[in-house]
DNA sequence: CAAGTTACCTGACGGC
DNA sequence: TGCCGTCAGGTAACTT
C-alpha cells in the first residue's frame, strides 16, 4: 500500500501523539509478519521508556527511544499505524499494540502481514544508516540524490526505467503508483532503458518525482482501498492520478486512450501519445 | 549484473 | 450461495 508519501503522512500524524510518551505495555497477536515480531524483546527494551521522535527513511518508520533503542517498522502492502483509545474495539488484523501512558495506544494493523516490526537496541542515526539501511539508495529529496547520481547509476543498464526508479537500492521510496505517475508527467515511456535517458531527461524526471511525492504528501497521500492516516482520515492525492488505474480512459493531455501493460511483473499505465515507445 | 520466478498472506472482485 | 482464478500499494531470495 504505502509508498513514501503515505509513510510520511503517517509519520507526521503519529508524531504529536507519540513524542514524549512513555510506552507502558506491549501486546502482539502472535502471528508473524514478514519476520517474527520481537514481542518479549520489545517489552524489555521499550517498556518504561520515552519515545523521543519518529523518523522516516524510505518506506520505513523509525521510532526512537530515550534509551537509544529504535523500532523499525515497515508497512508492506497493507500495513497501517494508528492511535486509539485504550480498550477501544480492535480490528481483525491488529498485530502489535504499544500501550502509552496517557490512555491511548499505537496499533499496527496489517491484513496481509507483509509488513515488519524490528527492534534495534542502542541505535544511533549513524549505526541505523550504516547497518540497517546500508543497502538503501538516497532519499529523493536529499542532495546526494542528484540527476548526475541517477545518470551514473543508470549507466550501462538496459533495465526498464520504471523498474530502475522503483529499485530502493537506487532511490528510496518510489513504488508502483508514483513510478507510473512520475514517468507519465515526465513524458518518458516506462520501458525505456535506464541508460538511454539524457541528462536533461534525468533532471526533468527527478524534478517531477520530487514534485509528485511532495504534492502527494500535501494531499495526505493516496487512498486506494483503505489507507488512512494516524487519525483515521484518508488522503486524496488519488484524484490527481493521471494514469494509474486509468487504462481505457482518455489522456487528459492528448486524448489518446491510456493502456495497461505488465512491465517487470507490475501493472503499468502508459499514454501512447505522451510517452513515446522506445 | 540482468531478467525471471517464487514466496510471503488476505481479501475483493468477476465469471460461472 | 459458493467455488475458482486473478489481482493488489512491497521486498527478498532464489534460479537461469
Amino acid at each position: 500500500m504505502p509508498e513514501l508519501p503515505e509513510v510520511e503522512v503517517i509519520r507526521q500524524g503519529l508524531m504529536p501523539h507519540l513524542n514524549g510518551r512513555t510506552i507502558c505495555e506491549i501486546r502482539c497477536s502472535g502471528k508473524p509478519l514478514r519476520s517474527p515480531v520481537p514481542c518479549s524483546e520489545m517489552r524489555v527494551e521499550l517498556c518504561g521508556h520515552i519515545i523521543s521522535t519518529v523518523h522516516r527513511r524510505a518506506k520505513y518508520l523509525i521510532v526512537r527511544m530515550d534509551n537509544g533503542a529504535a523500532l523499525i517498522i515497515h508497512l508492506g502492502m497493507t500495513g497501517n499505524m494508528g492511535i486509539f483509545a485504550k480498550g477501544s474495539t480492535t480490528q481483525k488484523h491488529d498485530h502489535v499494540c504499544w500501550g502509552l501512558d496517557n490512555g491511548t495506544e499505537l496499533r499496527f494493523n496489517d491484513t496481509r502481514r507483509f509488513g515488519a516490526v524490528r527492534l534495534l537496541e542502542a541505535a544511533t542515526s549513524k549505526t541505523l544508516e550504516k547497518q540497517f539501511f546500508a543497502a538503501l539508495g538516497p532519499e529523493p529529496f536529499s542532495r546526494s540524490c542528484s540527476a548526475r547520481y541517477l545518470a551514473n547509476r543508470a549507466a550501462g543498464r538496459k533495465t526498464a526505467i520504471k523498474k530502475f526508479i522503483m529499485n530502493s537500492h537506487v532511490i528510496a521510496g518510489i513504488g508502483n503508483i508514483y513510478a507510473n505517475e512520475s514517468l507519465f508527467r515526465s513524458k518518458i515511456h516506462p520501458e525505456r532503458a535506464a541508460a538511454s535517458l539524457s541528462d536533461k531527461e534525468w533532471q526533468r524526471l527527478l524534478g517531477i518525482i520530487r514534485k509528485t511525492l511532495k504534492d502527494a504528501i500535501a494531499c495526505g497521500g493516496s487512498t486506494i482501498s483503505d489507507f488512512v492516516d494516524a487519525s483515521g482520515k484518508g488522503g486524496y492525492f488519488q484524484i490527481n492520478f493521471q494514469v494509474y488505474g486509468k487504462d481505457g480512459e482518455t489522456c487528459r493531455i492528448c486524448w489518446k486512450v491510456i493502456i495497461k501493460k505488465y512491465i517487470d511483473g507490475r501493472a503499468s499505465f502508459i499514454c501512447p501519445g505522451c510517452q513515446e515507445q522506445p
